[in-house]
DNA sequence: AGTGTTATTGCAATAATTTTGCATTTATAA
DNA sequence: TTATAAATGCAAAATTATTGCAATAACACT
């Protein structure tokens, strides 16, 4: 179970200061195994006075650093987990409830069939592999 | 090589009428091997008077149809790419000059070794499952 | 602990982007 | 050829992302 004091220790091992506005993000991230959008995390914080610009800051300087997964939904919007490993990007999301279950790397063609073992529906699956092709490289 | 008129029969299939506005967009996304952004393709249309919004809403159109792709970009720009076969997303961007080289189904951990084997350098990836999980469906 | 430096915050204001409304035009089926 | 439903093009509205800056807070270094 990952604890909020490794969470920190990853922002300071990035140069990022460990603030209030920057825990209280945490602590919503942890809290839940879903996939929240924007706003979603914005709920649950603005009853304290959290501002918006702040939080749209530190999600791009936690995305930025890696400490963040950018999901992009089905309906465009973009959702975040977190990923304090910093792995590659291996994950279900629920279509619903934005749940997200982990996964481990084994062949694409297996892939939904795992999806399915645990129980999910309808599996539909992303992969995008980037680089420097070798004209510009 | 696709030609535009399967393209176009594409459209009929889906309910989509065909139009000049959609014609030229097809032609300029059949012109290159490269993902483009929105604003990139209205570059190459505007000289001809092409409105931004009718763009904007025709690419909508095609993603939704599934004619096209839509990549995520890791500046979060959105890319739009040709997908007639309406096949799973499978592809390598280039991080610089956004050529696209569409990739077989293989397993996950050669395909990096796949893509530096195209020349591209710098390889990452990204994957995603979509479905509905066991307490949604 | 106290202090200087620098990142971060919070507010307002701006910029960029997406989305809608509606009259006109165009594609298509009958 | 005509009726109809969809798509266009323009303007305007709504939403979202981004910047500027003074005040504040974190942290490294005495």
């Amino acid at each position: 179970m990952i604890k909020i004091d490794q969470l920190v220790e990853n922002l300071r091992r990035d140069g990022l200061r460990v603030t209030n506005a920057r825990k209280q993000l945490l602590s919503v991230l942890l809290d839940s195994k879903k996939a929240y959008t924007k706003d979603e995390i914005l709920n649950q914080l603005k009853s304290k006075g959290y501002d918006p610009i702040t939080l749209y800051r530190n999600l791009n300087a936690f995305d930025k650093s890696g400490i963040l997964l950018r999901l992009k939904d089905e309906d465009g919007k973009d959702r975040y987990l977190l990923n304090p490993e910093r792995k590659h990007y291996h994950v279900i999301l629920c279509k619903a409830c934005k749940q997200v279950e982990p996964i481990q790397s084994c062949t694409i063609d297996t892939l939904e069939e795992f999806a399915r073992s645990k129980g999910f529906k309808e599996v539909s699956h992303v992969l995008e592999l980037h680089g420097l092709c070798e004209d510009c490289s």
